[in-house]
RNA sequence: GGUCCUGUAGAGCAGUUUGGAGUGCUCGCCACCCUGUCAAGGUGGAGGUCGCGGGUUCAAGUCCCGUCAGGACCGCCA
């Protein structure tokens, strides 16, 4: 080794020894005679103090640099308490600069504030930065804990293929040309679900695998077009079995990384009542708001907006002081998600404000306060229409609110899962499609008619939420293919079709499957949750822009003819 | 596919409402000074395609149109 010792871990106790230290020159105080440099390494840092006849005014931010020295206790008055080694320094003799650095794109110490294109040009030096590295580490941390607990489990790590076949059904697949067979087309995995659920008829029984997956869709802070899953399956297993497992899983990670135990058996709530109660499939409980059904209390209402399948209305306290401007904006906020608008009344000392409240009869703005909960001080917002779409308004108004009046305890970490989700919804042209996918599995007390009632039957599925954040999600599978077939029935899923997108599955169902299911947890939210990111970019190494374009390697880039000749992407497969 | 925000020196910003000389701030960079700093300090200096293209105007960083890039969201993401 270059070095003998790692500058972040030198002590008062290192005194007197000679050290060699390797890293890069951080920050620099030259003061002519004396200069000091905060030379760090990945451990941190400590002070090297030169004397003028050592010529260290040369050194600049981010060489490289090898120094000997000796380690000795600062002199009286001069330790820094706000460093971990800053009770030491080191005296140089000898300096060697094992490579220079050009004037940096940005600061690697201090300042935060830097764009992402940038940082992401860059990324080599933004891992430099104490927060990306920090980051980076604690994902590390976390993923060797994930091997850790599966393997005491007694799981088995397979690696299944990223070039496979494309299935139709979900996301829109990345395609790869294949040379030896010019006009077919591999695509990468949007996960691995068939292959997992092959290795259970294969009698592995427990599997998992931390894998890519890839989709080609929009991008958002928390999706990149290719991400990683833990993904697990496990045979003869329940729903509690999976989510014991998940909760043991999650919980070691948070609790030997963050120091936070999670609460066992985490809770569990219906998706009905989540859809109810929040507005959402994955609600943040870390503050209350809960959405109000008025549809009872406004039966027979004149007012027309109100006459509907559903009213609803969630409550923002100190609403009612927003200015005009903030209440026209939600009406705009509103509508950008699609809906007619948002109707309000503002809850004031002598009565109700706002638009609305004119509409209303004075039975029914008398007993409002009471319907509602709110205060005097607040707004009232409502939403009536369609059931689901109106919750959905109301929820993510709720999370609007949350924000806007700082109502997030941040600190807290919310953890439930989510059960009970419908298997199928309607697709909006006389049809149903999987909420989940097709292979999984009704509630047992579905299993026999959820055929005859496919807007209310109940899968086998669950999800763990966290803040807000959907971070894992799995189900029971159907293993019989006489079921399998009912579900497809319903999907308007002909037997030829099925053949042809899952026919693998479906034969390999033939042969003895085992009762299984399991759950996929995404790792890039995990981590960016663990990190305290913003955004799942705040834990990938090199991550891509929102238009998938990576800066540092400027991917993707055209082909050459050459190139796309010999890849066969014009090709027309064989018959 | 849609909505919104952003783009000014190497970095982060102000200036754009009300058009008038690239006007300015913090950091960094370069030179010099400086023997106890730790966001060191001081003096001086360099550095600009105001994202790009077009238009209006005597005059555009500023107004208009288009376009590109980044970000957030909706659609989409079984």
């Amino acid at each position: 080794m270059i070095r003998t010792h790692q500058a972040g871990t030198l002590r008062p106790e290192h005194a007197g020894q000679q050290v060699t230290l390797a890293g890069w020159v951080a920050r620099r105080r030259d003061h002519g005679g004396v200069v000091f440099i905060d030379l760090r390494d990945s451990s941190g840092s400590a002070q090297v103090v030169f004397r003028e006849e050592d010529d260290a005014h040369g050194l600049r931010s981010e060489y490289c640099v090898k120094v000997v020295g000796e380690v000795r206790v600062r002199p009286e008055g001069n330790e820094n308490p706000d460093i971990p080694t800053g009770g030491i320094e080191v005296v140089a003799s000898e300096v060697e600069v094992l490579s220079e650095a050009a004037p940096l794109p940005f600061p690697i110490e201090g300042a935060s504030g830097v764009s992402e294109e940038a940082r992401l040009k860059y990324r080599y030096l933004d891992i430099r930065r104490q927060q990306l590295g920090d980051a980076l580490r604690i994902r590390s941390k976390a993923t060797y804990l994930v091997n850790e607990v599966m393997n005491e489990r007694g799981f088995v790590y397979v690696e299944t293929p990223n070039l496979t076949r494309s299935t139709p059904e979900g996301a829109r697949d990345f395609l790869v040309p294949v040379r030896l067979q010019p006009g077919n087309w591999y695509a990468l995995p949007q996960s691995p679900q068939l292959f997992k659920q092959l290795l259970m008829v294969a009698g592995l029984e427990r599997y998992y695998q931390l894998t890519k997956c890839f989709r080609d869709e929009d991008l958002r802070a928390d999706r990149q077009p290719e991400f990683t899953q833990i993904d697990i399956e496990m045979s003869f297993v329940d729903q509690d079995d999976v989510m014991e497992l998940g909760e043991a899983l999650i919980g070691r990670v948070w609790k030997e990384t963050l120091g936070y135990e999670l609460p066992s058996p985490l809770p569990r709530m219906t998706y009905a009542d989540a859809m109810a109660r929040f507005g959402s499939d994955k609600p943040d409980l870390r503050f209350g708001c809960e959405l109000v059904d008025l549809t009872d209390y406004f039966k027979d209402t004149t007012f027309r907006v109100f006459q509907n399948e559903y009213v609803g209305a969630v409550v923002m306290p100190g609403g009612a002081s927003q200015t005009r401007k903030e209440l026209d904006g939600w009406q705009e906020w509103a509508k950008s998600r699609g809906a007619r608008g948002l109707a309000y009344v503002l809850v004031q000392e002598d009565g109700f404000g706002g638009p609305v409240a004119k509409n209303l009869s004075e039975a029914e703005t008398a007993g409002l306060r009471a319907a509602t909960g709110a205060e005097v001080g607040d707004a009232i917002f409502f939403a009536a229409g369609a059931r689901h779409a109106s919750r959905e308004l109301l929820g993510a108004a709720r999370l609007e609110i949350g924000r806007r009046k700082q109502l997030i305890d941040e600190s807290q970490w919310s953890f439930l899962w989510v059960v009970d989700a419908p298997m199928f919804e309607d697709d909006g042209e006389g049809g149903w499609t999987a909420v989940h996918h097709p292979f999984t599995g009704p509630k047992p007390e579905w299993s026999d008619n959820f055929q005859d009632h496919p807007g209310e039957a109940l899968a086998y599925a669950y999800d763990m939420v966290c803040n807000g954040m959907e971070i894992g999600g799995g189900s029971i599978r159907i293993h019989r293919a006489e079921m399998q077939q009912r579900v497809f029935d319903v999907l308007g899923i002909s037997k030829e079709e099925a053949e042809s997108k899952f026919g693998f599955l479906l034969e390999a169902f033939k042969y003895g499957p085992p009762p299984h299911g399991g759950i996929a947890y995404g790792w890039d939210r995990i981590c960016m949750l663990l990190a305290g990111g913003e955004s799942i970019r705040d834990v990938i190494a090199f991550p891509k822009t929102a238009s998938g374009f990576d800066p540092l390697t400027a991917a993707p880039t055209p082909i050459t003819p050459a190139q796309r000749k010999e890849a066969g992407v014009d090709a027309t497969p064989k018959a």
